[in-house]
RNA sequence: GCGCCCGUAGCUCAACUGGAUAGAGCGUAUGGCUACGGACCAUAAGGUUGAAGGUUCGACUCCUUCCGGGCGCACCA
């Protein structure tokens, strides 16, 4: 876990060298020793470039110079000076003690509020939803896993004028006697568009049946709840599979006891003002106001979530906030941004809009070529049964085959949709999403089945997995890679947070999980002196469990056999 | 028109935030089944990093302009 005590420790010597050869005392910071390109030798480098300008000296004259002053003890193999580099090489075995020396305590002490998945009510959960489901869940992980306090909400939007629609083609269309499931509830949701374009009427009802929501009548409340209940009752079926939970459930409706009070606050403090009927906030810099409430006297979408930010700060106290919603909103949340700024809230500073790209099939926003929603449950079963395929092919005698079928399955369209940086659009496509070989999610859930598969066999042979074997018999160049590989951990994650990027675990977890393949590979566990089985069990293992780990944090299951 | 995002191998993407000869996977070609699990390992071919300038000892990375794609730009969320 310690790859930064390492390079602590070589910046720390090193400035003791630039002192011993130059007698000027520069800092050397740990960051800049980074890993050199493959054709060169060495673990870390430090390129000298930043100490020339300091020293006023060439770059390779400082490299030599500290080449000879740097004592080769300890981690360190070898020292060399390559041009403007300094190359160290450090020893496999401690390089290998390194990776199991105990973790670095988590500093970490702040509070994260995330912000994610946020589905329609009334609406089916689409592939498109995957993303911020995803990428908000890992991020709740990620910022937990470094000792971070979360609260992971999810922000329904189930309130709007929309429910004055469904309310109206409800009472109109529908048998109240029977239960309505989400796909009922859209039907009649679309109904209500297709006749209402030749009626007018219904716009000015559904006006009038949101108004009476917005009042509290009993009626309308109930139907409301209703359609909450089945909605949500639907969603959690797909956060089950995907195995993503909430701190929070609430939603816009929750905040609409807010929303006076709120456009009240922004009033004492001059910033609010009628334009064309409308109530909006000016925004310094800005062409266009924010608006907070529509000619109709209706709230809107930025009023909610100016509500939704200050509830959010006044409970929780956030260090951050992150929303993970997608690029299209960007702009919605610099202007709520700004407004909490302009109030003279210094926490809005501390607020993120995390933007990910547009999903599109063929070419076409959220939909297929046919014009249908794709549902991501759709995805999810398409996906679990492409695995049973491969399962009873390469394990036919695998229990259970159905449960490891959809880990593996689920496993792939969720790492391919977190492994590359959650910035770039996405062109959905099936056989790339459920793709089951490379960088994929099976290739990592295969590590690690690997290794537990000689792990069970030892087991069988009698040979204990021993949490504190002698290490001292590795230093081959692939348990040094691997073991070094694990040491790069918390750095990972550190990145993963400041970026709010879950691609840097992904990518992480496919590092890790290619140099345990080629250890498998290379060297044999088994079949060894026993000192070497059990060191190897041991490497071996942590390796394991690492994996597990990261695969977790991405939301991801790591099963023992596939 | 203005603002934000993207443009890297045939395809999908990396590149530790300005450092060395730009790296992976897929696909293609080849080798490894006397396999601690081949959903794997390995070798090879494949590049004017959209274009042109600029800053710098040094640019995929920063600045300017342009080209191409996407998304926004007040009463939807």
């Amino acid at each position: 876990m310690a790859a930064r005590r390492v390079k602590a420790l070589l910046a720390g010597r090193l400035q003791q060298a630039v002192r011993t050869a130059f007698g000027a005392d520069e800092p050397v910071d740990a960051a800049q020793l980074q890993t050199p390109p493959p054709p060169h030798e060495g673990d870390l480098s430090l390129g000298c470039f930043a100490l020339s300008k300091k020293l006023r000296k060439p770059p390779a004259e400082i490299a030599a110079a500290l080449a000879k002053a740097l004592p080769p003890e300890k981690p360190l193999a070898k020292v060399q000076a390559v041009g403007p580099y300094l190359n160290l090489t450090l020893e496999a075995a401690d390089v290998i003690q390194a990776a199991f020396g105990p973790a670095p305590a988590a500093t970490a002490t702040g509070t994260v509020v995330v912000d994610f998945s946020s589905p329609n009510i009334a609406k089916h959960m689409a592939v498109y939803h995957l993303r911020s489901t995803m990428i908000g869940n890992a991020l709740c992980r990620i910022h937990r896993a470094l000792g971070w306090k979360v609260v992971g909400v999810n922000h329904l939007g189930d309130w709007g004028t929309g429910f004055g629609k469904l309310i109206v083609g409800w009472k109109r269309w529908w048998d109240p006697r029977q239960e309505p499931t989400v796909t009922d509830l859209n039907a009649l949701y679309v109904r209500f568009g297709q006749k209402a374009k030749a009626d007018p009427k219904l716009e000015e009802e559904a006006r009038a049946a949101f108004l009476a929501l917005e009042k509290g009548d009993g009626e309308s409340r109930r139907l409301w709840q209703r359609f909450r209940d089945t909605s949500l009752g639907e969603f959690q079926k797909v956060y089950d599979l995907l195995g993503v939970s909430f701190d929070e459930v609430s939603g816009e409706s929750v905040y609409e006891p807010d929303l006076e009070p709120t456009i009240a606050l922004l009033r004492a403090k001059g910033m609010v003002s009628e334009s064309e009927g409308a109530l909006v906030v000016a925004l310094p810099g800005k062409e266009k106001p924010c608006l907070l409430k529509k000619s109709d006297g209706a709230t809107l979408y930025a009023t909610r979530d100016l509500a939704a930010a200050i509830s959010h700060q006044k409970r929780h106290a956030f260090t951050r906030k992150l929303y993970v919603v997608d690029a299209g909103q960007s702009l919605h949340f610099v202007e709520v941004f700004a407004v909490l700024a302009a109030a003279g809230f210094e926490w809005a500073s501390r607020c993120e809009h995390v933007p990910f790209g547009i999903l599109r099939f063929g070419g076409k926003r959220g939909r297929t070529r046919e014009g249908g929603v794709v549902l991501l449950k759709d995805v999810l079963d398409e996906a679990t049964s492409r695995a049973l395929e491969i399962i009873r092919k390469n394990s036919p005698d695998l229990a259970d085959a159905h449960t490891v079928a959809r880990q593996v399955g689920i496993g792939a369209v969720v790492f391919n949709d977190l492994k590359n940086k959650r910035t770039k659009d996405i062109d959905f496509d099936f056989d790339e999403a459920l793709a089951f070989e490379g960088e994929t999610g099976p290739y990592v859930q295969y590590a690690h089945v690997r290794a537990c598969g000689i792990l069970r066999k030892a087991k069988e042979a009698g040979i204990a997995l021993d949490p504190a074997a002698d290490l001292s018999p590795l230093g081959l160049p692939e348990e040094k890679a691997l073991a070094w590989r694990l040491s790069l951990w918390g750095e990972a994650l550190e990145r993963a947070s400041r970026e709010a990027e879950p691609s840097v675990v992904a990518g992480y977890v496919l590092d890790l999980a290619k140099a345990l393949h080629t250890f498998h590979y290379k060297v044999p566990v088994l079949k060894a002196s026993p000192a070497e089985t059990a060191a190897r069990l041991r490497l071996m293992d942590a390796a394991r469990l690492r994996l597990a780990e990261g695969l977790a944090v991405l939301g991801i299951a790591a099963p023992e056999q596939m």
